[in-house]
DNA sequence: TCAAAGTATTTAACAAAGCAAATAATCGCT
DNA sequence: AGCGATTATTTGCTTTGTTAAATACTTTGA
């Protein structure tokens, strides 16, 4: 019945249009680097976070387990990760980056921080702060999961 | 203060992160719909803007325009969007929302809208208009867009 | 009026990711 | 040993990203 025009703000929406705005410059470094943004993803959290295993790397870099085994073969091949189960449990398997996946990260390094220094110039220190720290509490709510089945 | 843990964070995988944290109960209920994310994003944007240009559609839902312009057939087939061309400029083409197409919003509101109290209900309603205020703002800083060519 | 330049959209082709369902291998527990 | 749960892989299909080129129309200016 109430017809308010509501033109209520959307939380998805504002994440995602932000994200296209910070993801633009990246995306023109990733172009000359021979990985993509996924891929990147993946590196960047095995260099941060060590050696782990697949549905770990999954869940972090936010890809689905099909799409990250997927991809796996290529980045092997390309020499970046390496696989490895570990022998007290055999279902699983682990990814670490390589030597040479830790040099193509660094040999974009200096861009990446340039881009990344570059807002917060923009946006300003603080508010950059909080901008992160709202984000990394707003993952952290608790929304009723459905459970499918 | 400790300087224990040195992963820097990221902008982009928090905007990422916070984004699926969001979408997961968003992407369930659109299982039931018909129509996937970018197309609930292009009816959202038409229920809300009223009729636009293609190019403007696919600016404000952040999809590329030939991605857009591949799925207004698939929408109008299911009658959900109906396309014109203004006798002003032929060039263009303006896409509109069916009732059938508000329809199927207003099926999902109560839901969508159960979805979003929860949100503002677990990160609280300031923290989340704060949030809401700093992406907006982030959206607008000017990074230096790199001229291929 | 006509050609050139500009704008809006379309099309095509390939790589890649989402998604769902089936399969396999292994582990924990009884 | 055997059963159910966990972890990962595979597969088939759909869709989008991406790039480049083509098409259709409009504007500009000689």
């Amino acid at each position: 019945m109430s017809n308010l025009r509501q033109t209520r703000r959307s939380l998805p929406i504002a994440l995602l249009r932000a994200r296209e705005t910070v993801m633009e410059p990246i995306r023109e470094m990733l172009s000359t680097s021979g990985v993509n943004e996924q891929k990147w993803r993946v590196l960047r959290i095995l260099e941060e976070q060590g050696p782990m295993e697949l549905s770990h790397v999954a869940r972090d870099a936010c890809l689905l387990l099909s799409s990250l085994t997927r991809m796996v073969g290529p980045l092997q091949d390309e020499g970046l990760v390496t696989r490895s189960t570990p022998a007290d449990d055999r279902r699983k398997s682990v990814l670490a980056i390589t030597a040479a996946g830790v040099a193509l990260i660094q040999a974009h390094s200096a861009i990446s921080a340039g881009i990344f220094q570059q807002i917060e110039a923009e946006f300003g220190k603080d508010r950059l702060e909080t901008l992160l720290d709202l984000l990394e509490d707003l993952r952290k709510i608790d929304l009723p999961r459905g459970e499918k089945g």
